[in-house]
DNA sequence: TTTATTTACGAAACCGATTTCGCTTATGAC
DNA sequence: GTCATAAGCGAAATCGGTTTCGTAAATAAA
């Protein structure tokens, strides 16, 4: 039963199977009334094509590939939301590739693209990734890439942001204006653009406001959970403690909170924490969480619309095609003032 | 440059396409010098196999399919990552579809699979979906399927899911432990087995403890959310008002934390809160939550597992395969007494 | 020395849908 | 009535690995 292809259904309807295939793609070479036969007699047989002959032949697969760091993490969890919900409209399959941070493993996964498994890619690099090359080698197959969020910078294609400098600056701008001294910026990466992004705007609105910075103040937290916790905790414990913290992640603010649980300091009374995020949990933390919510959705919808262009256009090109959809900063009880 | 194929690869070697093949896959037939030489060219040249050309002709793809309601959840992000490591060590390429909760959806999307697409699928089924008969149809065509958390009961086929009803009694009779005397149960679904067997696990504390039952104190959240919160604001004002909940999945708890928060009730003074939840957040919301933990990530990985087994020994069946992993609770403070 | 077997490789079929090209018949133009 | 055109369909090539089958040379068995 479930073994019928073009030919035999074809063979049952006494035509051949190239007849049958112009059929069903709706070719004007056919009568009105064959189509009409093939349809019936396909779904009657349940027909369903081979997507591999398909994608063999056509040299094209209707397939993308997502390829980020990690899944558990709203931003990006709400990001392939957007993706998928373009994906499915424009009848396009989306492959996942999770670095979980690692060069190595996302140079891996590029390599294999280069077989023709998908059409187009959309990535979000991973912390530890130094340059482009990689990407550059799939994009030169003419495979069309748009990054979101994380970028590359000196790829020239689409690149899908959000205002990373300026919604950092503004945070950090807030910290100063609920009277914090001496800000914190953790920090996920030293060749992430937007995590350099993000510290240029803090570093900006600290020089703007005559605020004196220190090294000690900006933390890197380029390793796991744990190395995260301690860092964050070795960071409180110090003299030189900061009042205010503006974590570049999401998972870099509940890390902050909880190392103040444990050592028994209180948020915003003692430090006051703003956090790039986009938890779903934010607004009912212990204290909320003041945020900088980034359009997750809306840039995974932006990326895949693009890519979906690129993909359906013959001369369409990616490369003036860059977009940068503003955050959203929503003031909550962990920055207030006493 | 990209554009080399094994035809092309063999001639520059003065070898044949078959010859070629074979080296490439290590065939006994072939001598271990021609192979070191094939090997090297191939390197040289940046072969990469296509691999449609290589799926249709051996009529598998090495990609596996997770179908399931959404991303942006704790416990699915999780069981992804648990499936994408198990996926990743054995070569295998993740397709990701969401239902969204829809039906029809997962109808469609299955039906695909016909087509040859993936060579076995993962999957946790949609919130509306009545039977199991999409998946029977596609499983009758020798894709294995295995079930993870949300399973089709009806079907013969392996099921990895958590111990849904004991740990719910259990999550019921803390709640009446820490005092609670008219406890509610928010369900998800009508039709969803792991909904149904929290409820019963549910029920039967109460009626072992003796505490009257009544049919208010089941509310069904089959909707978005704002439906839910509208859902659990009404149960809140009703005059018979619960002192405790039992949330049946994460999303429902943030809901009872917000519906709270905007009508002033407190947790866990008025009601005590306890939620089958992966949140990372438990522990910082406001007040921390109480956790029915499912062991999200090994329930991915378990499930990936036993599809691998399935695809790589010829007679493994999956019908005996079924595997209970237990939840964890941990107490925290939206269960505790005054 | 002859036959059997192994080694190492190539020619060609194959997977299943798509697409080019060609052929027949019907229709239209003049 | 003749020639051009279009409509409708089929044969065969094609996409690029994989696999079967065959063959020549080398080695072993007899």
């Amino acid at each position: 039963m479930g073994k019928i292809n073009l030919r035999t259904l074809a063979s049952q309807l006494n035509l051949s199977a190239s007849t049958v295939s112009k059929a069903l793609m709706d070719s004007h070479e056919i009568s009105t009334e064959t189509k009409q036969r093939v349809h019936e007699m396909a779904t009657e047989l349940n027909y369903v094509p081979n997507s591999y002959a398909s994608s063999l032949r056509r040299k094209k697969s209707t397939t993308i590939a997502v390829v980020l760091p990690e899944v558990a993490d709203s931003f990006f969890s709400l990001a392939i939301n957007g993706i998928e919900s373009v994906a499915r409209e424009k009848g396009y399959h989306v492959l996942i590739y999770l670095t979980h941070e690692s060069f190595a493993r996302e140079q891996s996964i590029l390599k294999d693209f280069q077989g023709g498994r998908v059409d187009g890619i959309l990535m979000s690099v991973s912390r530890e990734t130094p340059n482009g090359d990689h990407v550059k080698e799939i994009a030169a197959q003419g495979i069309p890439v748009v990054f979101f969020d994380r970028v590359c910078e000196e790829m020239d294609t689409a690149k899908i942001t959000t205002d990373d400098f300026e919604s950092s600056y503004k945070a950090t701008q807030h910290l100063i204006e609920q009277g914090c001294k001496q800000i914190a910026y953790l920090s996920i990466s030293e060749s992430l653009s937007i995590s350099n992004k993000r510290m240029m705007g803090y570093r900006e609105a600290l020089t703007d406001h005559h605020i004196r910075q220190y090294p000690s103040d900006i933390v890197a937290c380029n390793n796991d959970a744990e190395q995260h916790l301690l860092a964050i905790k070795k960071m409180m414990l110090q003299k030189r403690r900061p009042d205010g913290i503006v974590a570049s992640v999401e998972k870099l603010a509940t890390a902050v909170y909880i190392a103040c649980k444990q050592l028994g300091i209180l948020i915003p009374r003692q430090v006051k924490v703003i956090s790039f995020s986009n938890l779903e949990t934010a607004a009912i933390l212990n204290p909320s969480l003041t945020t900088i919510t980034q359009p997750a959705f809306d840039m995974g919808r932006a990326a895949a619309t693009l890519l979906m262009k690129a993909l359906n256009k013959p001369n369409f090109s990616l490369k003036q095609e860059s977009l940068v959809i503003p955050s959203v900063i929503t003031v909550r009880d962990s920055t207030a003032q006493d």
